[in-house]
Order: structure tokens, then sequence, then C-alpha cells
DNA sequence: CTGATTGCAAAAGATTTGCAACTAT
DNA sequence: ATAGTTGCAAATCTTTTGCAATCAG
């Protein structure tokens, strides 16, 4: 499974598709942020940090690509930008508090039981990771209406 | 519990909103649309055919006002445009096929075991109704690659 | 009368697209 | 050489906002 720099580039050209700085760039982001919710336009100021400018459409245009061969997924938090997770490092629920913002990743065995029944009952496959659910904290840390990272 | 035009406009009138007609208006419209998943600009859609025109902007802050008084909720399928319903008849969580479209309501309880694991182990509440859950059914009905409403 | 509400136009935010210039192969 | 890619600007789409005109209470 591709998770370094250099995997998602072999990925790339093994496909077929042309290995450019850019999509070098976007490969190294990518693979230097384990566990983290990127958006495109986060990569984008990553990029820029470590390099020069980088399109927003071509981020756009080049994770596109690797959703088409499969080595990442995008996911929606609430109503902002959609952000971007390595495959294997998607596969796990979001569960996203609304009021303080804080996102949980929770395994994809914590739903099973209850898509199973979905599945034999209505004949239907949930893929479960597309977009998080909302919720609260129990004993939400922002009991502080301070910064609620209002995504939604 | 509102339900009719009728009480919709009472439940604006006793929560100090004033009853103009656009609001009537579109009371009628989700009065008359139980079950169904009306995004705003199909509101603009059904009351143009009763009656004289509506602004956009009108639905969406009355619909706005309607949320804040609990009346109805907004819910996202996909990547389209948000879709109201009646709280009454929101009362279930929302499946999109990502082949074909369709969108089945599956009754609250068919997650309650899987979200009752996840409060008990994440101290986490999902309220579960704001996003669909994208998958496929087992055995879906556009097995010709027809019109894939693509709302993701 | 007076403040709430409307329509219109413009803004905002995320994502997509057309196209000429550029570059990996 | 040539087809795939890029950056830029513009377009799209949904939702929000500013504001003067209008209307419900």
């Amino acid at each position: 499974m591709a998770e370094t720099e250099q995997e998602l580039v072999d990925a790339l050209r093994e496909a077929g598709y042309r290995v450019t700085l850019q999509r070098r760039l976007i490969c190294r982001v990518m693979a230097k942020a384990p566990g983290e919710h990127l958006s495109a336009s986060d990569i984008v100021g990553r990029v820029g940090e470590a390099a020069g400018a980088l399109d927003l459409s071509t981020v756009y245009r080049t994770l596109e690509v690797f959703e088409e061969l499969g080595i990442l997924h995008h996911v929606h938090l609430g109503h902002g930008p959609g952000i971007y997770h390595l495959s294997e490092r998607s596969d796990h629920h979001h569960l996203m508090c609304e009021r303080c913002g804080e996102v949980l990743d929770v395994p994809l065995d914590a739903l099973e039981a209850s898509f199973t029944d979905i599945t034999r009952t209505f004949g239907f496959v949930p893929d479960g990771i597309h977009f998080a659910i909302l919720g609260r904290h129990v004993d939400c840390p922002s009991s502080d209406p301070g910064a609620p990272t209002d995504r939604e």
C-alpha cells in the first residue's frame, strides 16, 4: 500500500500518469501528514512552506487522480471543505462534536453491527466513510462557549 | 406537532414572528410534501407553480427560522444542496445509493445499537441525522448506467 | 407608525472548467 | 515531438449578507 512519498509517486507512474514537480509535492505533503485532516487548500499551504506556488485547481485535479486510483479518499466533516486521507489511514469513521469541533476517529467496526443489520434489512451496503457523524461530547471540553470550531 | 400549513403558520405567530404571504406559501409547500426531500430551490419552484415569485434568500431565511424553532431540519444527501424535512418526518436516517441516487429512509433505531456503543466507548452522542450514509444497493435497480442521479 | 421582512444584487466559499503556455516522456 | 499538465481566470453552485423598499401588527 502506498504510504510514503516515493510509493505514491510510483503509483502514479505505474498507472501511466506523468510525475510532475507539483504532484511530487502533493505526495510529500500527504505522506507527511499521517492522521491529519487536510483540505485542498491546507495542502497548498503546506506545499507553499516547502516550495514554490501550487495552484488549488492543480491540487483538486491531482487529488481526483488519486481517488480514481483508490489511493486516497475525501470525507466531509461538516459544511466546510472536504478533507483528504490516504486510504489506509481512512479506514475509520469520523465523529465531529458540534459544540467544540473536535474530530474523533473511530474504528470501522464501531458501526459494523448496525451496518450489517442495514444490509440484511434494506439490501443496502453502507460505505460509511464519506460523511462525518455529528453529535456532542457527553462532557464537552469546550464548556466555555469560546471557540466553537463552527464547521456545521 | 406542526404538520399542516395552519399549524406551521400558528407556530410562527406564537413565536412572535410575522406571518407574511411568503412564509405562508413556504408552510404550504412543506405541509404538502410529506416524505419528500426538498431543497430550498425546489421550494421556490413549487411555490412558483402556485403563486407569484419568491426569492431564494427569503426561503433560506424562513427555513432558518423554522430550524431555530425546531420545526424542521435540513440534511445533506451528498454534494448537492441541503434538503429540508418537517421534524416529525425526519426522525429517520438517510441512505443514499451512490450508483442510482435513490434515498432510503431507515428508522432511527437501525443505528441505535452502534450509537449506544459509541457513546459508551467514546463519550460521544451522535445525532446521526445530519448527513446521509452513502453506499450501494446490494442489487441496484440501475443495473444500466443510465441516469445515475449524481448527488455525490 | 415602526420594526420585521422582502427582493435584488452582490459576496462568499468550495470546486470545476476552458484555454494557452509549458514539460515529462 | 506530442500528449499530458499546469496556472490563471472565469464559471458554477449553494448559501449568506447588505440595503433600500415594503408590509404586518
